[in-house]
DNA sequence: GTCCAGGCATGCA
DNA sequence: TGCATGCATGGA
């Protein structure tokens, strides 16, 4: 990877593996939006950032070195080999010609706080409505930072909100799980951070402890939001690809379940 | 109108 | 590492 400053932008240039359309708008994350240009713009980690990619070098448009250093490339993943990755994963046959049809999926490092929320939002949902039903959260609870991108709201402001303000921006059932999850997260129940730093089995017991929160959506959180690409989330499109390993998952996948399954997802919602 | 979506809590056997 | 059921909502 080389970093070159031009003017207000940041570009870097070989990062390998690297498809914006399918790592931003795979479902692993939902507050990116594709521009008319096909470059993306979206918010994390309390940031505006309008990315564009052009042959084989990414623009970060109007970033200063702190915020890339600092945070995006932890977010984006960049010191991580993925080509390596994919070519690890290929000695599978299923996955051999996934890859090839839809190189470039990456693993996002989102907030673990936020993963939770968005997760627990999705579970029994669509992502279209999942991202329509964040949007409105962050636009009504949210800070502003122009042009109509806010960021995602704390967990101390939502632990001020009744399970009605969560029923109001469309949450459905989900929004007693929402109140009681801001509330434990703002008054310290629930220590997402320290949870982060512990063993992966003791992680995962302890997000399932969480009132709406089962293995599927502690999984996510634990892959999208906490580093652990050893986790392999199982929702419906992935139990229908689960018929194609009746004898599990091959030797290949052994600690980046994660990133394959991200593949097999893909496929799943594109071919079956 | 019916079906489905990156599931979960609950009650029951 | 049981199984059936209700659950909110919006798009197809």
């Amino acid at each position: 990877m080389r970093v070159e400053r031009i003017e207000n932008n940041i570009v870097v240039s070989g990062v390998r593996c690297f498809d914006l359309d399918l790592t931003l708008d795979c479902g692993q994350a939902f507050r990116w939006q594709r521009q008319e240009d096909s470059s993306y713009c979206g918010v994390a980690g309390g940031r505006f950032l309008h990315i564009s990619k052009q042959d084989d070098n990414l623009i970060f448009e109007n970033t200063t070195d702190e915020d890339f250093y600092g945070f995006w490339v932890d977010y984006f993943d960049l010191e991580k080999d993925y080509d390596e990755i994919c070519q690890r994963l290929k000695s599978d046959t299923l996955l051999s010609s996934t890859i090839d049809e839809y190189y470039g999926i990456r693993i996002l490092n989102q907030e673990s706080w936020e993963a939770l929320c968005s997760f627990v939002i999705s579970q029994q949902n669509n992502i279209k409505r999942i991202k329509l039903i964040i949007s409105r959260l962050c636009e009504k609870y949210g800070d502003e930072l122009g042009n109509g991108y806010y960021t995602f709201p704390s967990a101390q402001r939502l632990s001020e909100l009744s399970v009605e303000d969560f029923a109001e921006l469309g949450a459905g059932y989900r929004a007693k799980y929402l109140e009681r999850l801001a509330k434990a997260v703002a008054g310290g129940e629930i220590d997402l951070q320290a949870i982060k730093a512990m063993p992966l089995e003791q992680a995962k017991k302890e997000l399932l402890k969480i009132y709406g929160v089962g293995t599927k959506v502690a999984d996510c959180v634990l892959l999208f939001g906490m580093r652990f690409y050893s986790c392999c989330p199982l929702d419906v499109w992935m139990k229908r690809v689960m018929e194609y390993y009746p004898d599990g998952f091959p030797k290949c996948f052994e600690g980046i379940e994660g990133i394959a399954q991200q593949y097999l997802f893909h496929w799943a919602r594109n071919n079956l």
